[in-house]
DNA sequence: CATTAATATTCCTTGACAAGAATATTCCGT
DNA sequence: ACGGAATATTCTTGTCAAGGAATATTAATG
């Protein structure tokens, strides 16, 4: 996750996500210097968000969905707890006073 | 998204996906010191992420729903893509190799 | 095989940020 | 009003990561 914290990976993941493109395409698309999309690909790939496919010397970076699906995962498990606790805070407060109340006596 | 890059801020915000908590409460079940939690969570909270109810001289801090809302949306933005794209790549490899063939003529 | 295009890597510098320690603030009970 | 919790803030320091510039690598082409 922190891969995407960085505004011009963001920037790369939003751009792959209409079709794959070349080193070169990202570049001049998001007007940033080759070598630090180079290097930014290289951490989006290490953290796996990327996979490249090398065509002459070429190389053709696309999304890969493994990692999408897995935060799609992770968001439901809060899902389902908004659904679940219509405000659990209220019995929290409850709880507080109730402590108070014993600490008082 | 980069409120939730760091590792401690990430456990804090899994820690209160099951209920709010004290910041006290959360230095403890983490294993951290309470300034760095304080800190951590003012971070979350200029994100967004985490709203503060004060009760005495507690504070209890519990997840806001609107970012995650917000990540699913982005989310989905992708599940259509993989759908509708079989396989872009085989296309894109195509049109490579015509402009291959357009340069060497 | 020399050249050139496309991409990757290295080195360096700089800025951001997290932890630690100490201190400030706020609120309650007495 | 005072003492003590609970929490926030400040200051400093060390680390890490991003950008710039230069260079290395790989592959195609004549």
């Amino acid at each position: 996750m922190s891969a995407l914290a960085e505004p011009n990976r963001f920037q790369i993941v939003e751009l792959l996500r209409d079709e794959p493109y070349t080193v070169g395409e990202i570049a001049d698309q998001l007007r940033l210097r080759q070598p630090q999309v180079s290097k930014h690909l290289r951490v989006l790939s290490e953290a796996g968000l990327v996979e490249v496919q090398p065509i002459a010397n070429k190389r053709i970076y696309k999304l890969r969905q493994q990692p999408f699906l897995q935060l799609d995962d992770w968001l439901e498990s809060f899902q389902n707890v908004w659904d679940e606790r219509f405000d659990r805070l209220d019995e929290y407060l409850e709880e507080l006073k109730g402590k108070q109340k014993e600490h008082g006596e």
